[in-house]
DNA sequence: TTTGTGACTGACTGAACAGTCACTTTTGAC
DNA sequence: GTCAAAAGTGACTGTTCAGTCAGTCACAAA
């Protein structure tokens, strides 16, 4: 710190802590593709434009830097989820949930949301990440619950045609043109993927 | 093989391939803790009670290992989702759906199936593993909408709540009493967890 | 200019692990 | 018993990776 320590920081004050940012958010796609297990924090490092050995002068370790993407990406998709709930005219609780479902969809357009939930998910073993995926489920489905004033089934049920989302995009069943494949996704496609635009699942039917 | 090779193969003709089994249905345990970066082969071959090298004997790699436990675990559980439905006396394709899910339920007790499943989903990233998931899914799906005659949504539903349940068992939310996580597991529990047995997911409501 | 400090890195270490190979032991046919 | 093949392993190798450490550089205050 500086000798005399004036209150006042002008500018610069914290370069690190912008750094620390930027490779959380670098660490979300990175982590994307591989998972926690699979992926090198120099590949983190290298996406960020830092050394390795800045990033472990940045976070205690690597499992510290999984869980801050962990729960980056929780509060992106929880944010977005809000802001759709919050910029549509639709009244209902079901109309309200079939919103967010629409913008569920469109979030996890770019895989890295996804594909980080399911791996936070699968590494639960690992103690610290179990607890960041159960604080982000915590805040999300609150949020969800708060949000659109749905009933707990149909908020159980929202999660489970997005847990089916999950599965859909880790498998790839976009890419494949059979019967069984149709079944799990139908209906639950991006807009721009498929001819039948929809929203996932019979939320109201 | 044998010198002059007699059409006859009597009696022990193959330990290796008894090892083989045996190692297979070890790995579906050991990799279903931590998953398939995680777990080293040498954890595998200890539980099956062999040495690192036989194992790299019987297998082209950890890879070719780790498919075949995957094939194994998906084949398990299609075979007891089918027998549910063939040992049920419902009539309805969405009463047999039912009792397939109570089965899934009850196939998934020991968390093993339901968390390999789970890894096999997260390293998707490997060709042929998402290959192997892709084939079991294909293999389920077609069973238990053949076995059901359930329609598409239907099935579809049924999937979305089982991998609701892979999230509950990952996420270990059970163990948590609060009212979100009670949001996402009420009605899908193992009957002696909670006092209130019921079937995953409104299959009739 | 000197001096102090925060940002940042190259080079290293130790451990873990996939895969190999030469070797020993077991088994079964004659 | 003998012999060949199959079953099975210990010891090794090369690599990858988390984490460390001593140090450089830019810059700001005095």
């Amino acid at each position: 710190m500086p000798p005399t320590a004036p209150a006042t920081e002008t500018k610069s004050r914290s370069t690190a802590e912008a750094q620390r940012s930027k490779i959380v958010s670098r660490a979300v796609r990175v982590f994307a593709h591989a998972g926690y297990h699979a992926t090198p924090v120099a590949q983190v490092a290298a996406a960020a434009g830092v050394s390795p050995a800045y990033v472990f002068r940045l976070f205690p370790g690597k499992l510290a830097l999984f869980v801050s993407a962990v729960e980056h990406c929780y509060e992106r998709v929880r944010v977005g989820l809000i802001a759709s709930a919050d910029g549509t005219d639709a009244s209902t609780p079901e109309e309200i949930l079939a919103a967010m479902s629409d913008a569920y969809v469109d979030l996890i357009r770019d895989r890295d949301l996804i594909m980080l939930q399911v791996h936070a998910q699968s590494a639960c073993d690992v103690p610290e990440i179990r607890a960041a995926v159960q604080r982000g489920l915590a805040e999300l489905v609150t949020a969800v619950t708060d949000a659109s004033g749905a009933d707990s089934a149909s908020v159980q049920r929202f999660v489970a045609y997005g847990q089916l989302c999950h599965l859909i995009v880790q498998a790839d069943l976009a890419s494949i043109d059979e019967t069984w494949a149709r079944t799990l996704s139908d209906g639950i496609q991006h807009p721009d993927d498929a001819p039948t635009p929809s929203r996932p699942g019979p939320t109201r039917d």
